[in-house]
RNA sequence: CGAGGCGUAGCGCAGGCCGGUAGCGCACUUGGUUUGGGACCAAGGGGUCGCAGGUUCGAAUCCUGUCGCCUCGACCA
């Protein structure tokens, strides 16, 4: 990072900081010995060295040894399964059902749609050896799965009274990626992908908006996460798609991260397989399809929108431990306390809650407070022998300084309805943020002077995607999407000129520019 | 893939220019004292210096190549 701009939109830095007292000569500071083994850099010092020492530190996720590709560790794991249970029930209730398609697909598949080959090849894994043997015909990682469902779904489809086909596959891609960012930029990368095939333009484009506000509301119900929906503009468009649509979410350090998108594909992919079918009306049409599709990036969202300089804050309804029991005793007691901490934790797993006991020996109290902060437990309980005694907890939420005494059926009893209290406390805030670093301008010098202190800005476009590109290199940001007019944030629609070229603007509202991951 | 930086114990680093087979803090193990916000004392264990070649009697150190990480750029989710 710069280490201008943006820095200015995070929050006070809180005593951690006082470790990293600036150096005279400007350089960055070395860490004293406590800072390094346990703290993280603040993010207003170093939001990049922040995300990549949260990540590794929290056991979210860690290097692997193939250039680009990560691996997910056990905690970081039970986020994305949980993430994974809650968007599939959904689509499951939505008519959806899973399916699993090959990670190899043939060379000549992704050769078939113009733009699909052009977006892709670039970053394509190729297979071209079986042993020593050299295959006539390579195959390709998939980088998505478009082709190769198209493809099947040929030969599975007759009639109209086979639509409409609606798919989804949880696994892998692969696009090569020579900078490596956990959750954000990897080679090889987890997702979900939706396909689905439909008799009639109007019910495909019903899919793409129903599956994008999808996203949306889980984002915001589940992750806690506000996210401007919108469309794409051209040059930001799927390769091979019509339209393009995205939920856009603000990090703290200002930066937009698209985290799931939606794309009406038209007949361009039906054409290219011969997904075709047979009218009512007998005559013979290609499918209309879709596809959608939300990465374990969105892990890098929730770090990054909700991380503070203390670590983690998971969002209590994902949370892969929502409450943390630490047992507090001495060498006489500690076992005891450990075996208190249990019934307790039986407590509130009755109510259906993730809960864990750090019955670790050997390290103190202290430790344990500030390591299952890093991790992002929402609520912590402390129990204690006076507390056995008096029959109350120490109760602290991740995201307050205050410590509270409750009586323990209370604590118990309220558990359910703190970490509600949680949820929406981490939306409202993130909610705040967007809103308050998201500006509308009406000229190329308030434009650039708002992209570099890190915000969103609103304006006027003209839609030339040449004028896209300069505002690209002039000021690094992109257009993130053109709100729709019935999401939540800015849905006016208005008039103006475009900001970059003083043409009348396109598309009869304001486009979001921001700049991006 | 272009420019720059870095790779020495689990983590963070020193040593390298002036080759002689490795050191510090934290972590780890054991014992003791501690324990309601990142404990302390003592005694220990652990690396052959990313990897592969080369130069040399001898390479962490010099040379070449390669792999990986970080930053900026290009590309992308």
């Amino acid at each position: 990072m710069s280490g201008s701009g943006s820095v200015a939109l995070l929050q006070p830095i809180p005593k951690t900081a006082i470790l990293y007292a600036m150096t005279k000569d400007g350089s960055k500071p070395k860490q004293d010995n406590k800072a390094q083994q346990y703290g993280v850099t603040p993010q207003s010092v170093d939001f990049n060295d922040w995300y990549n020492e949260v990540v590794k530190k929290s056991d979210l996720a860690d290097h692997s040894p193939v250039a680009g590709a990560m691996v997910v560790r056990p905690y970081g794991t039970a986020l994305w399964e949980n993430i994974q249970r809650g968007l599939d029930e959904r689509f499951k209730a939505t008519g959806h059902q899973n399916l699993l398609f090959p990670t190899l697909i043939p060379m000549s598949f992704i050769m078939k749609e113009a733009d699909h080959v052009e977006g892709f090849a670039p970053e394509l894994f190729t297979v071209s050896k079986i042993g020593s043997d050299v295959l006539a015909e390579p195959y390709v990682l998939r980088p998505t799965s478009e082709t190769i469902i198209g493809h099947m779904w040929s030969g599975w489809l007759n009639s109209y009274r086979d639509l409409p086909f609606l798919h989804n596959q949880w696994g892998s891609v692969f696009r090569a990626e020579l900078r490596t960012k956990p959750f954000l930029r990897t080679s090889e990368f987890f997702w979900q992908e939706g396909h689905t095939a439909h008799a009639s333009e109007a019910e495909a484009r019903h899919e793409v908006r129903q599956q994008l506000d999808e996203y949306h509301n889980f984002c915001r119900d589940v992750l806690a996460l506000p996210v401007v929906r919108g469309e794409k503009t051209a040059s930001e468009r799927f390769a091979g798609a019509e339209n393009t649509y995205s939920i856009e979410g603000m990090m703290r350090d200002g930066k937009a991260l698209q985290s799931g998108t939606s794309h009406y594909l038209g007949q361009n992919f039906s054409r290219a397989f011969e997904v075709k079918f047979q009218t009512k009306e007998q005559r013979e049409e290609f499918a209309y399809t879709t596809s959608w599709g939300l990465s374990s990036r969105i892990i890098g969202a929730i770090i990054m929108t909700h991380g503070d300089d203390f670590g983690l804050m998971m969002p209590p309804r994902i949370a892969p431990i929502q409450v943390v029991i630490v047992p507090i005793g001495q060498k006489d007691n500690f076992d005891e306390m450990v075996v208190q901490g249990e019934i307790l934790a039986s407590e509130l797993r009755r109510l259906g809650l993730r809960v864990r006991v750090d019955g670790r020996e050997g390290v103190t109290n202290g430790f344990k407070y500030n390591d299952w902060e890093l991790k992002g437990v929402p609520v912590r309980l402390e129990l204690g022998p006076r507390d056995l005694e008096s029959g109350v907890v120490v109760v602290k939420n991740r995201n307050s300084t205050h410590k509270e005494t409750l009586p323990r059926a209370e604590a118990v009893a309220g558990m359910p309805e703190r970490l509600e209290t949680i949820h929406h406390w981490l939306y409202q805030r993130a909610s705040d943020f967007l809103l308050e670093n998201t500006i509308s301008v009406d000229t190329y010098d308030e434009f650039k002077a708002a992209i570099e202190a890190g915000k969103w800005v609103r304006a006027f476009h003209c839609g030339d995607p040449e004028s896209e590109r300069q505002i690209k290199e002039e000021t690094k940001a992109t257009a993130r999407n053109i709100p729709f007019d019935d999401s939540e944030f800015f849905a006016e629609p208005e008039q103006g000129v475009c900001v970059h070229t003083g043409k009348p603007a396109a598309y009869g509202k304001r486009v979001l520019f921001g700049r991006q991951y």
